[in-house]
DNA sequence: CTGAAAGCGCTTACAG
DNA sequence: CTGAAAGCGCTTACAG
């Protein structure tokens, strides 16, 4: 047992003063040549490092992010942390990571007890609770102190602060065009329910394609989910029930789904019916047949907004002046999707 | 902005000392009733809550557990994470997850960051080139400087220190004396490089259920990858090279890749060619077919990896006397595993 | 019943 | 060139 040893120590193991060693140790030039050499040799050889939370106290930054999201044993948001900590990582920052459990009372609890000094900053994506109660006080408070926040994915356009997000409605309309272009006109939807923020945008795009192509929207042709656990039964007689040509699922889960309720209902998908998913997670990939899937790239969400927020926590320390100046000129960034074209559509 | 209060503030509008803000609001009997009323109830007013990197600072611990894992997008770390988190929050702790990247270095930088007070004990997993140098000595430098250490999934004996896995080779033997069972002789392994410590006990594991049943081991029938990206051609030629009646493979993504490419082979799963895999994934589960798999329940690994780190964690507390005493009584916990039976294997 | 002091491990403006 | 002091935000043994 050899504890990490502290400057107070190495201080009374040389004799000399705490602020000589921490002087020394930063190469201050107060600090004489022999005494700076001699102080180094020792922190060297007892492998002496700061502690991260003295100097946290000092400082009054963390430099660690804290992470809220729904869940992670789920592709997507795997990908997404992946991306925070690579590029937290490269700029010298640590990732603190809650789960919601898509509870709005874990949000809270979650994000009240990192707000406590425990980071800089948040990068997070609502839980199915919070967006349906559309209770949001726990973030703007955390904001209002002064903690940068930046939302992802699940946002909400009722807190203002920075945001990364896909256009979920466009790449939706562009799925969904893709199967009109192959002349395909029997297009059925599987969505979730309407307070999931991104499965009701991806509803609007698929709603907006077949309009301005001049399709007749049947109501039949549209499935909302709400327990996704359970659905393959629901997708199954959903098919049974109606003919199609394709399917826009709103997510990979459905689509795969889909494509098993389809071979139970004797359809072969490509030939009989094309699917496509969303979110270009390892089922889509690995499926048989693979899915033709609107990517949404998760690493590079997670950079993007790992980048906006380090960036902000940067200017803060510069200019803590202008705090009442309120334009703090927020920025939503986009990032763009693109269809995977593989083995589900023809 | 409204910056958080501190418990100096309140005195300061209180008229009080600091220790008394402090003592009433712990409920302390040596203040006053009154004062103890007035105090609360500023605080609750101004909501205030401690600064935990005070707490840490001041109590020598910090609440919190660092997670050092290969990577995480990849269904088993995740599901270990989700397990550790969720027990780690019961208990009033948070996490830090830092990547590894399956690099060395990555591993070291990161471990010896969080050690430096950031975090209270690890939880982690090799990175695959730590296990192939062998190169232990930042894990064993942690836990001398007191810092308890549990390994899960890809540990190694040379570091002596709680530990949580699964019998890979047992598991592995039941899993291909189950398809003995069914009476397949010509069954093929796809396994990993040696030095990945899971993939050579797995490899032994198949290997001795050939033996026990006296089946000849055919090195043609065994195929060793080392680049999991690439490896779907390499496994279609040994599926064309040799004649098969079942394959075992050691995770996954040999399972779907040996699944797609017996297709490619003209080879129907299960009736000309039954397939096992390894770890409950996602891609298991959702497959076409669904494969047959050794569940590898990450869940609960992570939950066992937490618990045994925080009782040891909170053992510390009450005797941190005899630490010369050095039968620290390390357990290593094996998680039961069992095969869930799908459409791969008839 | 209340408060000053010391301390957790560090930094830095200021004396000497 | 070196060190004492104050401070980050808290707790707690000890005086008064």
């Amino acid at each position: 047992m050899r504890k990490k040893v502290t400057l107070k120590q190495i201080a009374r193991e040389l004799d000399v003063s705490i602020s000589t060693v921490s002087k020394s140790l930063k190469n201050s030039t107060e600090i004489g040549e022999d005494t700076r050499q001699k102080v180094q040799a020792f922190a060297k050889l007892y492998n002496y490092k700061p502690n991260l939370i003295a100097l946290s106290l000092k400082n009054r930054k963390t430099k660690t992010i804290g992470i809220i999201i729904p869940e992670i044993i789920h592709h997507f948001f795997a990908t997404v942390i992946s991306g925070i900590e690579h590029y937290a990582n490269l700029k010298g920052y640590n990732v603190m990571v809650c789960l919601s459990d898509e509870s709005f009372d874990k949000e809270v609890i979650n994000m009240e007890m990192l707000a406590n000094g425990s980071i800089d900053g948040f990068i997070m994506s609502l839980s199915k609770e919070t967006q349906q109660k559309k209770d949001f006080h726990h973030i703007s408070e955390v904001i209002n102190q002064g903690m940068p926040v930046v939302m992802f994915d699940r946002v909400t356009n009722d807190v203002l602060c920075d945001k990364v997000i896909i256009d979920d409605s466009l790449a939706a309309f562009d799925a969904v065009q893709h199967l009109i272009d192959k002349s395909f006109k029997k297009i059925g939807l599987i969505t979730t329910i309407d307070y999931v923020s991104v499965g009701k945008l991806r509803t609007e795009g698929y709603l907006k394609a077949l309009r301005s192509n001049d399709i007749k929207i049947d109501e039949n042709r549209i499935l909302k989910i709400e327990d996704i656990e359970n659905c393959s039964d629901e997708i199954e007689s959903f098919l049974k029930a109606n003919s199609f040509d394709a399917i826009f699922a709103v997510n990979e889960l459905f689509a795969v789904t889909a494509i098993k309720a389809a071979h139970k209902v004797g359809l072969n998908v490509p030939n009989d019916i094309s699917i496509i998913g969303f979110t270009d997670g390892i089922i889509s990939k690995y499926s048989s047949p693979s899915i033709t899937t609107v990517s949404q790239n998760g690493v590079k969400m997670g950079q993007k907004a790992a980048k906006m927020l380090i960036e902000r926590l940067e200017a803060d320390v510069e200019e803590n002046i202008d705090y009442e100046d309120h334009d703090e000129h927020y920025k939503t960034e986009v990032i763009e999707t693109n269809l995977i074209e593989r083995e589900s559509t023809k």
